[in-house]
This record gives structure tokens, sequence and C-alpha cells, in this order.
RNA sequence: GGAGGCAUAGCUCAGUUGGUUAGAGCGCUCGCUUCACAUGCGAGAGGUCGUAGGUUCGAGUCCUACUGUCUCUACCA
């Protein structure tokens, strides 16, 4: 077939990517001959389309992914994206606000029906976004944390944990957000520095002169106080602890308790006391029996306890109102400036305000353990290393986790209360009829879960999970979980001590983490900034190999990294010159016989070529093995770019263009063979251009998606050859240099003359150098004096060439170039002899190490007395 | 407050258990209509590897301190 002179991934990208799913090579069948690989995708919520983070993912888990199908694993890339309780919930109420509606007005069944259609339509074009990508996940088990399946993984996994005990319901202080009207756990609670102030108030002791001053930030909550605490050391408190305060504004006598909380540096000394309003509060208040005010409704307005002064206002101008009135009279004492951390919900961004409210829970303690022994244990390893610390760092301070959301989009809590007898009844099925007193007036809970709950059990709720399915046998645990190391804490813990409560394994051996995707500026994306990139538009003008490839390329494990266009963009060149490399080798063998490597007689650069290839084979296996995909992607750019075209194209062309059909044969088989391999090599990170060059070679048949990895093969090493081999580039590299500094042009042919030790490699391979040097002919002497003209030359490892060019060589100018040589060659020398003089180094250094170097100091000193000769000759 | 990352060429970054003459892309200079590719070819310039110590025969790589910078985490009223 005719190839096209430049790429054009368009012409062949989706047409490729329907073969491949109409052939069904995605689908990861149970099959007890092979080995299972598994990596489930960390799903996308459907709030949205993907930005690079996603596209980051996808091509590191589709290229080991597919780099293990090739190598005869059953490889499952088992996709799917997440309902994003929160997210989508917020998304749905804005596009609500558009049609003048609100929540209440539509009603919870009408709500989730527009969530669901939602759901339909983002799902589905996440879906699209991946097929785009590329990506080789087996959509035959496409799954939804809100699917049947998940679902009843979810009620399965609530249910035993209520039996156990570690799921619970009581009132505690949690984050509460006055915009979204919903609890939200620790680690969805964002915190940024905010200007602020310290209120300084005082409050009289009751019947006395005396009064106490304490600091607050969030005045308002004053309503609330239901005490204060002072250190029980604290010897300027001591006589008042046990005395009763009266709250400035509220009236409300209040007890001076002594707490072990309090800070006796910080401030007066002295804490205002708001068991509702703040989780430290809390603890004291449930040390002293205090009682617990809240002043504040859900939507962040005063309520009925704050009094009537203020029910109603917002917190806000509540704290203004309220600053105002002590200042009257005369409760304060003064306001100073202070930089305060204030909390902001990770969704919509409003403060948070801690409140204490009926949650559910889930408690961390028994949980917590087993999963940090698991990686202690190295039954998880973490990859970059240093994330376990982090890990280790938030297990071990983990607080219970509040799971109920007061949304409706979610997991409906599984449990009802039975309004006759007020049984509560918590259960893995819909409940009509109250076990204990047989009424029928049971209601069921009106919170949802966290989405982090579902998204938890993801690694085997997809698996069939609760059911003991044979995908479940068979793929789980899974191997790898890839995912950005912003998300270890919401989804990586949690995955973690969730697998080993319910499966009694862990979901997955090895935590492959990577960095955020920042902009050329290496400014974080995001919708605020505007600077977001969106993956498709960068697919629709590169190609998605060249932004996989680009994203993966000089990247380190766990790094963040800078998108650029400009890098993009030289992937997309590197793709082209993949293209038309592969054209060559295609245009070449056209109508030709192609015979197996076994089949023909190796040359020097053919056995050069070669043994390129097997240290390629080998460096690429061994780090994406470590999951190096960077380093195994960069010795792909190289080989490919400077070994086999740069090189090794060129070489082929005298053989190709000669009369010596032997050596064209085995030019052919060559070209052949390398590139075959390559292109498998290159597949796992650039699937459509290899798939679509691969069928176009006449040596091979089917798809390279399903083809055999290549195996680093010993027999093809040729170590020594290849060694030899580069002494004969050596001689064109220097040739090259000779005529550039003497400003003469490539293609101008000139004559040669060496001096060397191996005049066969040479003269074997006499039209290579011809050829790639530019040269007219090969002579070979003793010393430039037998040439009888003026040269220029240049000392290489094992030879010294001459170039004979008259006038044009400039003596000075020549001179200096070779002095120039020497004096590197002096530095060199320095180096080593610095070395072997060194008696530590000859006594403890590796033995070859030592010898290695003695070779090179004999080689230096060799070169140098060359170099100098030609010196003396010029003068 | 606690923890961690980063600091290497003008820019963006690699550098895998310490061991060739520290690499790449982009940019820059010079030269090329060489029969796959100008999305290209050839030749170059450019780095005291943040600072100061230490360990070692040997440090960009390991240790300590410092400086700068980014991030996570906690949330002291």
């Amino acid at each position: 077939m005719e190839m096209q002179k430049t790429y054009d991934p368009k012409s062949f990208e989706d047409r490729l990517y329907k073969e491949w799913t109409e052939k069904n090579y995605f689908r990861a069948e149970v099959d007890p001959s092979k080995i299972p690989f598994t990596i489930v995708i960390p799903p996308p919520n459907i709030t949205g389309q993907l930005h690079l983070g996603h596209a980051l993912d996808n091509t590191i888990i589709d290229a080991l992914i597919r780099f293990k199908r090739m190598q005869g694993y059953s490889a499952l890339y088992l996709p799917g994206c997440d309902h994003a309780s929160i997210a989508t919930e917020v998304k749905i109420v804005e596009e609500m606000k558009r049609e003048g509606l609100t929540k209440q007005d539509v009603g919870r069944d009408e709500f989730l029906r527009r969530a669901w259609a939602w759901k339909d339509k983002y799902g589905g074009r996440i879906v699209e976004q991946l097929k785009k990508m590329g990506v080789s996940a087996d959509w035959s088990r496409l799954a939804f944390t809100m699917d049947e399946r998940c679902s009843k993984a979810v009620r399965e996994v609530f249910v035993n944990l209520y039996e156990k005990g570690l799921i619970y319901r009581g009132d505690r202080i949690i984050n509460w957000c006055p915009s979204c009207k919903t609890a939200l756990s620790d680690a969805e609670v964002e915190y940024s520095e905010d200007a602020s102030f310290f209120w300084h108030l005082k409050y009289p002791v009751k019947d006395s002169d005396e009064f106490i001053i304490v600091a607050t930030t969030r005045p308002e909550t004053m309503l609330g106080d239901t005490a204060v605490a002072v250190n029980p050391k604290d010897k300027r408190y001591e006589h008042m602890v046990g005395k009763t305060l009266v709250l400035p504004l509220v009236g409300r006598e209040i007890p001076i308790v002594a707490d072990d909380y309090v800070d006796m540096e910080f401030g007066s000394g002295a804490v205002k006391i708001t068991p509702a309003h703040d989780p430290n509060d809390f603890e004291v208040g449930l040390r002293h029996n205090l009682e617990v005010i809240r002043v504040m409704n859900d939507d962040g307005t005063m309520n009925a306890n704050a009094g009537k002064a203020y029910e109603g206002m917002d917190r806000f101008a509540a704290r203004e109102k309220i600053v105002e009135d002590l200042k009257a009279c005369g409760a304060l004492v003064k306001i100073e400036p202070h930089a305060h951390n204030v909390g902001h919900c990770y969704r919509c961004h409003s403060t948070v305000e801690p409140i204490v409210s009926k949650q559910w829970f889930v408690k961390m303690a028994p949980l917590a353990k087993p999963a940090i022994d698991a990686v202690v244990r190295n039954k998880i390893h973490f990859t970059p290393e240093r994330f376990s610390k982090i890990y280790y760092n938030w297990m071990e301070g983990i607080k219970d986790w509040c799971i109920s959301r007061q949304l409706w989009w979610g997991h409906r809590i599984p449990v009802w209360y039975c309004g006759d007898c007020g049984e509560t009844i918590v259960s893995k099925t819909d409940v009509d009829t109250c076990p204990h007193c047989g009424g029928k007036n049971l209601k069921q809970d009106e919170d949802v879960l966290d989405t982090w709950f579902s998204s938890a059990l993801w690694p085997f709720s997809t698996l069939g999970y609760p059911e003991k399915t044979a995908d479940l046998d068979y793929f789980y645990p899974t191997d790898v979980l890839s995912c950005g190391y912003d998300i270890i804490f919401f989804w990586v813990a949690r995955m973690i001590f969730s697998g080993i409560e319910h499966t009694g394994k862990v979901p997955f051996r090895d935590v492959l983490l990577h960095g955020i995707v920042r902009d050329e500026q290496g400014r974080k994306m995001s919708k605020s900034l505007g600077n977001g990139i969106d993956p498709l538009e960068v697919i629709d003008e590169y190609g998605a190999d060249s932004l996989r490839f680009a994203l993966i390329s000089g990247v380190a494990p766990g790094n963040d990294s800078r998108y650029s266009r400009s890098k993009v963009e030289a992937m997309r060149n590197f793709m082209n010159k993949i293209w038309n490399a592969s054209r060559f080798v295609i245009m070449n063998a056209e109508g030709e016989e192609i015979c197996a490597l076994g089949e023909v007689k190796l040359t020097a650069a053919d056995k050069w070529i070669v043994s390129r290839l097997e240290s390629c084979i080998k460096e690429v296996t061994l780090n994406m093995g470590k999951f190096e995909l960077g380093i195994a992607a960069g010795a792909l750019y190289d080989f490919m770019w400077s070994d086999f075209c740069d090189w090794y194209i060129e070489l082929s062309k005298s053989a190709l263009y000669g009369e010596d059909a032997g050596k064209k044969k085995g030019a052919l088989a060559v070209l052949c063979f390398v590139l075959e391999n390559a292109l498998k090599l290159l597949h796992p990170f650039v699937p459509f251009i290899t798939e679509e060059i691969y069928q176009n070679l006449p040596n091979t048949s089917g798809s390279i998606m399903i083809s055999d990895f290549p195996r680093y093969n010993s027999k093809l090493a040729y170590k020594k050859e290849a060694k030899a081999f580069e002494g004969v580039m050596d001689i064109i590299k220097a040739v090259r240099n000779i005529k550039t500094s003497v400003n003469c042009p490539p293609s101008k042919k000139v004559k040669l003359f060496v001096a060397s030790q191996n005049r066969r490699l040479i003269s074997s391979n006499a039209a290579a150098i011809m050829k790639l040097a530019g040269v007219s002919g090969i002579g070979f002497v003793e010393s430039a004096a037998e040439i009888g003209e003026r040269t220029a030359s240049q000392v290489t490892e094992g030879c010294t060439v001459f170039v004979p060019l008259g006038e044009l060589v400039d003596l000075e100018k020549e001179k200096a170039r070779l002095a120039a040589e020497s004096e590197r060659i002096q530095g060199e020398i320095a180096r080593a002899e610095g070395k072997l003089h060194n008696r530590g180094f000859v006594e403890k250094a590796p033995k070859n190490l030592v010898e290695a170097e003695r070779a090179k100091l004999e080689k230096f000193i060799e070169m140098r007395e060359k170099i100098e000769k030609q010196i003396k000759d010029l003068s």
C-alpha cells in the first residue's frame, strides 16, 4: 500500500480502535493457562470531561496493560466512572438553578431522574474520550459506582461493618457546608489562610468585680458558649475554677472549668468553650458534662438559640452585629489582626462550619492497623517509595470517618427507622416491615453515603463482590493501582483498609503514583484560571500517540510535570520520524523477498543495529517492570531516532542501492526485523501508529497488539562486533567534523586516508563510510607525509583519519583545532592517571573498573601521541 | 506545628543499587534542495549539578546543616 508522506493520525486512529474493538482484543478472559494482570481505572467523575490528569492516568495504565498483554498475561483493564455524589449534585443544582428550580421544588425522585440523565450523558462522553486516547480497556466490564453490582457491594459492606460495630451513628462535630447543606469528611475540607481577627472578649465573674478575657476568631459562636476553660496548673486562675461567669449579650451563667487542653502560654490562658461549634470544645464538653447549644441552622443562619436579636441572620452578618453589640456593652477588649486558616468545602469553596450533628461514622482505629501493616510488611508497595511515609503519617493519625451526606445523589444509607416502635433496622435488602413490632411505618434514612465509600470498594465491587464470581477469584487481588498522589487519602488508603477488611486480601500489590500535570508556567490547571487543556483538542491536532508519548516521556514516577505544546509537537515529530522510517523500509521491501535474520549473512553494520536493538529490549523490559515508563520511553526514542534512523537506515542504503544481491537481501532482512521489534517495543506507548505500520509490514501478519513482546536474545547481542563497528562510526564522524571545520559542504565528496591497525574492518565498510561521510575514495597510509597534500586530520580511538583539502585547509585553524583536542585528551589523561595513582582506588574499586581505567589511559595516551604528531607534521 | 518534594545547560526536565568524558527536548550558532522524513540532515556553543561541611578509593547520586521554592497534613482558642 501507498503510505502518505507525512504522519496523519486522523487517517487511521479511529479506524484501528474500531477494529480492535470488533475483534474483541480488549476482552480479558478468565484463562487458567495464563497469569492474570489487573488494573482498575481510577474512575473519573461523571461531572464533566477528561482533563490531562486523566490522560496521564490512562496512558500509564494502558501502557502497562498492553505491555503485559503482549507478554502473554490475561491483562484486564477494568474501566468505569464514579457517581461523585457531592460534585455531581452541585452541578445538577446549578443546572436546575438556571431553570429557576431548586431540589425541593422538584423532589427527590425527579432530582434523581435528572441525575441519571446526567450520568448517561457525561458517563458516555467520558467513555468516548477514553477510546480516543487509545485505551485498551475491557468495555464489556464497564462499571459505575452506582450500578447494581457496586450498590450491592456497598450495602453488603455497610451492613457487615455495622454488625461488627465498626459503623455507628452519633452526635459529633463534623464539617458542615452551609451551601451544599451537607456534612463533609475531614478529607473534603481544604484549608486556606484568610486574613481575619482575634476578638478579645471580657466575661465577668458573677457577683464579683473579676473577669476573664478570652479570644476568639468566630465571635458569633459565643452565643453558644457553655463554659470557659483554664489549665488546672494555671496559678492565675486557680481561685476562679468552679466559679460562674455571666455570658455577655446572652446573660447565661456558665462555669469556669479546668482542663488540660488549655495551653497556658497561648493568649490569656482562658478559652471560651462552645461544644456545638468546635471539635476541641466538644471534647472538653464531654469531659465536663457541658450543655451543647447549637446556635446555627444548616444554612448558616443563626437559630432561635442565638436569641431574638440574631435569629435568622446570616452567620457573617451576625458576626458583625455581635461584635458591635459586645463593643456597646463593654465586653470587647480589643481586636487584633490574625491570619487564620479557614476550612472550605472542596466542592463549592464556602467556609465550612464545624457543627455538632447526628451522622454516621466508620470507626477507623481497627481498620487502620492492618492497613498500615500491609504496607509495613510489603504486601503493598508504593512507587515511589517515599509515599509510604505519607500514607503512614495519615493512617496513624486517622480519626473516625463521617460517611453520611445530606445529599440525594448517591447510595442511600441502608437503614430504616420504625415509626411505631423506634427500632433501627440495618439491612442489605429493602425493608417494609419492622422485624421488631411488625409495623409498616418504616422510613429509610434520608441521607446518602460519602462518594468515597463506594470508590473504596472499587477493586472488588467491580469484579462481583460479594458474590464469589470467577472474575473475583481470578483477577483479584489486582496488580497495580495507578493514580495521582493527590488522592492517596481519599481513595488509595480507603481501598487498602476496605480490601483487607472485606476480602481478607490486599486490593493490589503495587501502588504507582504519578504527579500533577501542570500548565506551561507550572501552575495547577483549574477552571478558575482557565488554563485547563482538553486532551481531545490535543489529540485532534497532533494525534493520541503524540499526546501519550509527550505525557510519559521525561517524567519520573511521583513527580509533577508540565504540559507544553512544544513537547507534544516534538513527539508528533517523533511519530513522523517513525512513520517515515517505516515508509522507507516498506517502500524498499516492496516486491522483494524478506528473509528471516538467520537466513542472511550479517554485515558489521547489521550486527551493530541488532545489538543496539537487543540492549533496547533489555532496557525497556527492565524499566517497564520498575514502572520507570519515562526511562523506557526515552530509550525507545533514542534507539529509534539516533540508532535506527540516523545511522542504520543511512548505512543500509549502500546495500539497498548497491549491486550485491546478497547484501541487499541482508539489509532488507535486518531492516524488517529491527523495525518490527522496535514497533512492538513502542506499541504500549503509541498503540495507533505502531499498529498501522505493523499491518503494512511485509514480514508480519495480524495485529501488533496481540503479538508477542520482544524478548532479549543474548545470541543477538553481538557485543564485540558492535563495539568494533563503532570504530567505523567514529571515522565517519571524524570526516564530517573535519568537513564542517573547514566549511566544506557535506555534499562535496572528499578523498579519505586512514592510518589504522584494522584495515579489514575499514575496507569491508568502505561503502558505508563513503556514503555517510561523503567520501569519494579511501586510501590507507602510515602517516600524513605519504599523502603529499595538505590534510586536516582527526584522531579516533582506533585510527587517524586524514582529509586532503588542499587550499581549503587553514593551517593555523587546523593547528588550533588539534591543540584543543590535544588539551581535552590531556585532561582525560590527567583524570585517569589521578585515579590510577590513587592507591585506594586501585585496591578497593572493583577490578573491572580499574582495568577499564587502565585501558582508557592507554588509549588516551596513544591518541595524544598521534595528535602531537599531527601538530608537528603541520609545522 | 508536623511531614515530604524540588533546586542539574537560556527554558522544561531525565540521570534507575555511588563508578565511562553529566544527557534529552525546545531555544541558540554555523552549514546543508544527500534519492523515508525541512514535522528533516550534519557540525557546534552552552553546566564549578543551590551553599557549606561530612562519609567514601570515588558523590549530581548517600549523611548533616543552611538558603530558596513548592506541596501535603494539623488546625491552638
